[in-house]
DNA sequence: ATCATATATATGAAATTTCGAATATAAGTC
DNA sequence: GACTTATATTCGAAATTTCATATATATGAT
């Protein structure tokens, strides 16, 4: 992927939300990030599939739910950029961090193995 | 200047590779990004511009050249990602710099004071 | 004042991105 | 099977971005 490429993932509001609350929270399924952030299923899931697309992101399917999770392979460099940009921005990520603590019956990790 | 915007600034190839150029160079004015890039004086002088509206570069004029430079004032974490896309994408950045060094009557930078 | 060089901007067309709405798929429950 | 919940995708419209072309401005030289 080239940088353009990659700087082209993180041009979207909603997009750099999904992908700094999961760097953040580790992982996320689809319906967390929906209570999060607050938009509609369709647009998460699409930024979603772009991200995945991009290979910036993974993702595992457990039962009815698809848990996203930063991908271990992405180069060095790209990881320190979105790791910089978690930290410089913190601030926008406070309210989406409260609703995501606001959520009642998010699913159980089950670690498999 | 949201996170988004930032990224936006570097979505674009012949964006990018000025903005690099720039960087590497320390200062640089259009001719000389015209000669490295190889893309036509309208082109690079709109993404400039674009580039200064967002005050991620700040120009100078020298007699009939503009020379552009970083803003000094760029938030510490954006400088660090340029810093590394700089620097893990070098290889990139080869023709233009061989085009660069190739070019002949470049302008004389005057220190001023 | 004329001319040449360097740079900036305006304009409309083409390409790309984003979205809402509708629909499809997949897994779990009864 | 029918029904619910979770997620993905399709489609056409709207918004945004990028470009080539033409033109404007700014400086310096004669």
């Amino acid at each position: 992927m080239t940088a353009t490429q990659f700087f082209k993932c993180l041009t979207d509001t909603t997009r750099l939300k999904c992908l700094l609350l999961i760097m953040q929270e580790e992982e996320l399924c689809v319906c967390e990030l929906i209570a999060a952030i607050g938009e509609s299923q369709p647009k998460i899931s699409r930024h979603l599939a772009q991200l995945r697309k991009c290979q910036l992101l993974t993702d595992r399917r457990q039962g009815q739910w698809v848990f996203y999770q930063l991908n271990a392979q992405l180069p060095q460099w790209q990881r320190d950029i979105l790791e910089q940009t978690l930290s410089a921005n913190q601030t926008e990520l406070n309210s989406s961090l409260h609703s995501l603590n606001a959520m009642t019956g998010r699913p159980e990790r089950i670690v498999c193995c």
